[in-house]
DNA sequence: AAATAGGTATACTGACCTGTATATATCATA
DNA sequence: TATGATATATACAGGTCAGTATACCTATTT
């Protein structure tokens, strides 16, 4: 990939986070990144096909980042469901963050027949069947039902962490995760 | 106040929450109310103005609705604590949901020296302490922690039932309202 | 030295946006 | 009937947006 494609796809994914994806016009992208807009639609058709890619690159990222900490530390799966929020908040908590593209782009993009829309949907339905498979992994019954549950804790604490930074959501939500799964593996 | 006034706040609703706010043009907004800017422009000093107003109502209507479910059955304060995440998925399940305006504000709107921002900030915190008050009234100790936690999965569950209608998420939300407002009674 | 490829610079089109100006119509009340 | 308030119709100004056209630059390769 040249290192231009991907300037512009850092620089878009940053812009879209920090000022919202219909505010940020292509021109601001380029400014930002350094180049022309000739340069952007000789590598994406248009600011829809961009914005799609930032959207998988995002997930991506932090897909290979969430699944290489889980395998760093533990290879016991009850371990694995344990430690997800603590990797989490990591996550929140670092510098780098600034929030969930998914989530950002179906609130922008509210129209289910959109791509952008549907693409979000997707990746949101892709994270909760990855949780789903670490509470299986530890032999949880209603695997799909805690996936959901931590889900929703997740997508919640990233809302309210994008509403205020420094708001602590992340490790009340951690705290409530532990009950949950506790809950889950018990019964 | 005017007739016209309520039919433009109530299709500005509408149409924020169906298609996106920055997405929504006030000639269309006029257009579907059946009326023309330069009335708009009489009652709102600004779009901006507009978007604040729609925020301010939806939320005071659902606060309002809200309040007057709870205080309908029981006067006892664990029974209303209880019972929050019922009239929740009443609310959420009904035709007339469109989702909570203070989300998709502060997504679209992530400036947080945007007045539109601060507003949705401002509209989080207080539901949040909305719900707090319940959980001091039911003598639960960390009455802000559990008000956290069940503000999260109350903003994920919305968040989850935007991206697909139906999901199913208010119901999985509901359980585990009931997981930790029990553990919080008992420690 | 010439050809090729990747990037730059800049101007433009046509559409859409918020907000305003101006003139007209409707209707209740005095 | 006259007055004043409210709403309409329409056109426009000034800006931003996505996307394209054209010409130029620069460096590597042949």
């Amino acid at each position: 990939m040249s290192a231009l494609k991907d300037k512009i796809l850092e620089t878009a994914t940053d812009l879209f986070h920090t000022r919202g994806i219909n505010s940020t016009g292509v021109d601001t992208i380029v400014a930002v990144a350094g180049t022309t807009k000739m340069t952007l639609y000789k590598y994406f058709a248009s600011k829809e096909d961009l914005i799609l890619e930032v959207l998988k690159k995002s997930q991506l990222d932090f897909q290979t980042w969430l699944n290489d900490k889980l395998n760093s530390t533990s290879k016991k799966p009850n371990d694995k469901i344990q430690q997800l929020f603590d990797y989490v908040e990591e996550w929140v908590n670092s510098p780098a963050f600034i929030g969930v593209g998914f989530i950002k782009a179906s609130a922008e993009f509210p129209n289910e027949e959109n791509p952008i829309h549907q693409l979000s949907s997707q990746q949101s339905r892709e994270f909760r069947q990855f949780i789903s498979k670490l509470a299986r992994d530890a032999s949880i019954k209603d695997a799909d039902g805690l996936a959901l549950q931590l889900s929703l804790l997740f997508e919640g604490a990233v809302q309210a962490e994008q509403m205020k930074r420094g708001s602590g959501a992340i490790k009340y939500a951690k705290k409530a995760a532990k009950i949950l799964i506790d809950g889950a593996i018990k019964s």
